[in-house]
DNA sequence: GCTTACTTGCGAATGAGTCGCAACTTTAGA
DNA sequence: TCTAAAGTTGCGACTCATTCGCAAGTAAGC
């Protein structure tokens, strides 16, 4: 465990956006002299680690790549394509769909990652609104 | 609606496996001239219409990104970090979990997205062999 | 057939991510 | 504490997917 790596995971833990690895580079290098390539040397120790998760949110911006902490909390996320926001959500049916999936395929699940694209509540309403007129 | 388009769509709808850019550009080249740029701008543009599917499958093979044609059928995929194998998996229950966060979440779902990483039943078998030796 | 709007191919540019290697740290053992 | 081995980092060069601008080509409607 180096200071670099802990500088990193620190960030990500922090972080409660999700951060693709330039922005994980640029806000390391405001505390310590890190390189771009320990940077993505790292991030792909902690993902084999199971520390972090990898996410692409939909591709609302680009082929671009997220990172999160893994917190013990299990949540999926929904991506907004009217505003770009992105939502965290828990639900208990995602635990249960992944037993399902474990006990039907019989598959040792690792890692599950569920991401919905749409329009949220708000973006919706307004879409309503416009049509209306 | 162009001939490149048509084509690129034919293959993407005939082909069982999951194609990335490169893969489609190069059996695209096979049948007729098109330039990768067009690849990437036609994959675009399916995608926005909601023809097509974009997936990473857990990166099992670096940072790729696959297409697949869409079908009337949801289903989602489980990639095994053993043997790599993909397989497809339909299943009510994700459905119902899209209802079910639509209606929670006041989410207007449009593209839904699950991958799943672990080990196939076979890989676990194996494992569990070696381990007892 | 003609015109307009859209698409394509090309070549160049961008930029994320990777690699090899020498220098530096960490760790554990003497 | 000192030392050697193993692992990690920074650097610079490199690869390669993806994007862009622009001129030429093509589709669709009149």
């Amino acid at each position: 465990m180096t200071r670099q790596r802990r500088v990193l995971l620190e960030i990500l833990d922090q972080s409660d956006a999700h951060l693709d690895a330039r922005t994980l580079c640029e806000r390391a290098q405001k505390k310590i002299d890190i390189d771009r390539a320990t940077v993505y040397r790292t991030l792909e120790l902690l993902k084999q680690k199971g520390l972090i998760d990898e996410l692409d949110l939909m591709h609302l911006h680009g082929e671009m790549h997220y990172f999160e902490a893994r917190t013990g909390s299990e949540h999926f996320h929904l991506a907004c394509y009217g505003c770009g926001k992105i939502t965290e959500v828990e639900d208990g049916m995602f635990e249960r769909l992944k037993k399902h999936v474990a006990l039907h395929e019989g598959f040792k699940v690792q890692t599950a990652r569920l991401e919905i694209g749409g329009y949220c509540r708000a973006c919706t309403a307004q879409h309503k609104k416009k049509s209306r007129v």
